[in-house]
DNA sequence: GATGATGTTGACAATCATTATCATTAAGAA
DNA sequence: TTCTTAATGATAATGATTGTCAACATCATC
């Protein structure tokens, strides 16, 4: 069975902290920084778990890294993400799911999913590019 | 300048054959395949240059390889994917463009853009699962 | 049509995120 | 405390993508 160990709450606690989303290198040496000795594929097995237990949110960046984000599990959601900070917050698409399952049922598509992103410029960031 | 080569031609004519999201590698299979002696690396350039260019779509599939279809260009638009096959087609989002933008707007994220896929299970997968 | 500057190609090496391996460690049930 | 076995971590392996660079080919110009 599942087993609780101190390393999956220091992964757990450390994405926690964060409110942008980060890769699975960089919250390694926010931990290792820490003092744990965590090890790397340590961190990318917790991270994967925390990914299909739905308690954390991934997406890819533009370099094809994988990012994570700690997300209110069990809720169906979106992210509006900072395009320069990584910041994030999630973001309710009421309208989209509906408009997601007309537009698969519209063509034929069975079982529709969807998956939404919003990027933009994070007030902190729009501010600190005008200085 | 920029020049015109078989190679980029070559690339631009099998991405417009198919019409579900393929992988570079797979894409350069299909032209060797076909005869043709162009290298991997050409293929990567070809369809890196189409997608600055707007003249392909570009996404990650779930194990991180990046995926091309071609589109049609300047265009804004997004995609319904079949989950089993790749095959996807152009959907327009107009309701989804002005809920983007208000919802950064709300959030006061600056230069909004977005982006939406819609996932499922296309007709013919459908009827392949039945049999 | 020939020429020359230079953008492009392709074989292969290099990179780098991620995964697999496997001996060692440590949860947690008994 | 003991034992079963999931989890860890050091490290090797994988695999997609990018960098390198000599050889080549496009195209403006002659």
């Amino acid at each position: 069975m599942k087993r609780n160990t101190w390393q999956r709450e220091a992964v757990t606690t450390a994405l926690a902290a964060q409110d942008a989303f980060v890769s699975a290198q960089q919250l390694h040496s926010v931990l290792r920084a820490e003092g744990t000795g965590i090890g790397l594929a340590t961190v990318y097995r917790a991270l994967a778990d925390m990914a299909v237990g739905g308690r954390a949110d991934s997406l890819q960046s533009a370099e094809g890294e994988a990012l994570y984000r700690a997300c209110t599990p069990g809720e169906h959601h979106h992210h509006l993400i900072c395009r320069s900070c990584g910041q994030a917050e999630e973001i309710e698409a009421v309208e989209i799911e509906q408009w997601a399952k007309s537009i698969a049922a519209s063509h034929g598509y069975a079982k529709p999913e969807h998956v939404v992103y919003v990027f933009g410029e994070c007030p902190a960031c729009t501010a600190a590019a005008l200085i």
